[in-house]
DNA sequence: TAATTATTGTCTCAATTTGAGACAATAATA
DNA sequence: TATTATTGTCTCAAATTGAGACAATAATTA
């Protein structure tokens, strides 16, 4: 068959369903901070969460994993869909403009990315020590930031990030956030400041080691010696 | 500005979002029982949940309170969003054909209705004392049914409610579920039987009414005469 | 080599919450 | 007037949680 120029007004021709985004807020814990992945556009210095569209024939929840294995390399990541944003005060197609502007991508008013979009929101659970975060075409750069000195983002994203940590709070207890954010083997110090951070205020340690181990999740290797001048602790593992 | 005839194909003509649908799992209490509304469409005896489209100037909330206020009466509906189904697998067109056709419709394959949808999902809560539920243009009848005696739902719609369900259960110590599937007046023995209906499974009766009582949130009211050959229980509202 | 320091793992005891039932009060009926 | 069914409250035991004590221990320092 031979190709056709595909209408950019038509979305069909771009392979993606209309009116539909997703973004997802990508979590990772270094240095007793919780951060999250945030991409920035081409010569615009406007910042936004890493997102993308749904292919016509592509499982919603897969679109989602694939923006992330293109962004992190990770495969298997953990992913928790938690809220679509549909109102109609994200629809300001001017940024969707600047940003492919500023790309070299001049466009008409009909062009389907400049339509309004629903957007589908996902938080992910990545281990930060195993990712080199990867910028895509209209981005410089995919860094990460402290959850708690987050820049000005586009749209609603700073609501997005706000409903995703909400969800990761009501969700710690019930879904094994620990294991997602942690390598494999860690100390339950590590485990304890995942928490903390998560959570935002300080847990009695000794109340915590005693319910981590009641839980009969966890399971105990070898002491870790880091060098310091005390007593060495066990590592745990996720049984 | 002349009407000129839209083109089925486009969406946009339509005046509504495409690919993007909203199900509602409205559920009410009554006898006891924890019960859903379903509509039928005509000549087909097909069920499914009462659903609808987004405007492409309304917010997605919005339409869904919109589709709920059509079909119960009711204002400021108890809504809460839990989830966004996007797999592939409910892309059906031949459903939505034949309840076109069972209409009267006879519409081409390329019909924007014939088209892969996203469902953004809602569950509500109401008083089923005030409603009469009415079935739209496409149906036949919107009827209350008990959540554990469902019939076979269209699409992936079971699906839908047994994720309401979970969902509902979740947070029904967050939400203040009882406050919207009762009317304002309502014995500690009615409220119970909502939260047994709820989590499918007894209570303890002097442990609820010691919680219930502790969360200060119940204000008590007059007796009810009942008629019945027992002490007679106060009536409660919400503070 | 022996004190010192900074943790870690476990234990204890009090405070609080929850489970399970006892019991008196009471509205209609027999 | 006794009986029945249910309600509201209270009690006591069991389980969970809060708060801290304390010994163990890996390096450092004296």
């Amino acid at each position: 068959m031979a190709k056709k120029k595909a209408d950019p007004a038509d979305p069909k021709g771009s392979g993606y369903l209309a009116n539909i985004a997703y973004d997802s807020v990508v979590f990772g814990f270094s240095g007793e901070k919780l951060k999250i992945l945030l991409i920035k556009y081409h010569n615009t210095g406007l910042l936004a969460l890493p997102g993308g569209f749904v292919g016509r024939n592509e499982n919603l929840n897969d679109a989602v994993k694939r923006g992330l294995k293109e962004r992190t390399g990770l495969d298997n990541i953990y992913l928790e869909q938690f809220y679509t944003f549909g109102d109609t005060a994200r629809f300001k197609p001017e940024i969707m403009r600047t940003i492919l502007k500023a790309n070299g991508h001049i466009v008409n008013n009909d062009h389907w990315l400049l339509d309004r979009f629903i957007s589908v929101s996902y938080y992910a659970l990545i281990n930060y020590t195993d990712v080199v975060p990867k910028p895509d075409a209209l981005s410089d750069s995919c860094t990460w930031y402290d959850i708690d000195k987050l820049p000005a983002l586009i749209l609603d994203h700073t609501t997005i990030v706000a409903k995703a940590l909400e969800t990761l709070r009501a969700n710690i207890d019930k879904k094994l956030v620990g294991m997602n954010l942690l390598p494999v083997k860690f100390t339950m110090k590590q485990l304890q400041n995942v928490y903390e951070a998560i959570l935002g205020e300080k847990m009695r340690r000794t109340t915590f080691q005693r319910t981590m181990l009641g839980t009969g999740l966890l399971k105990r290797h070898e002491k870790h010696y880091s060098g310091k001048a005390h007593k060495a602790p066990y590592m745990y593992s996720f049984r």
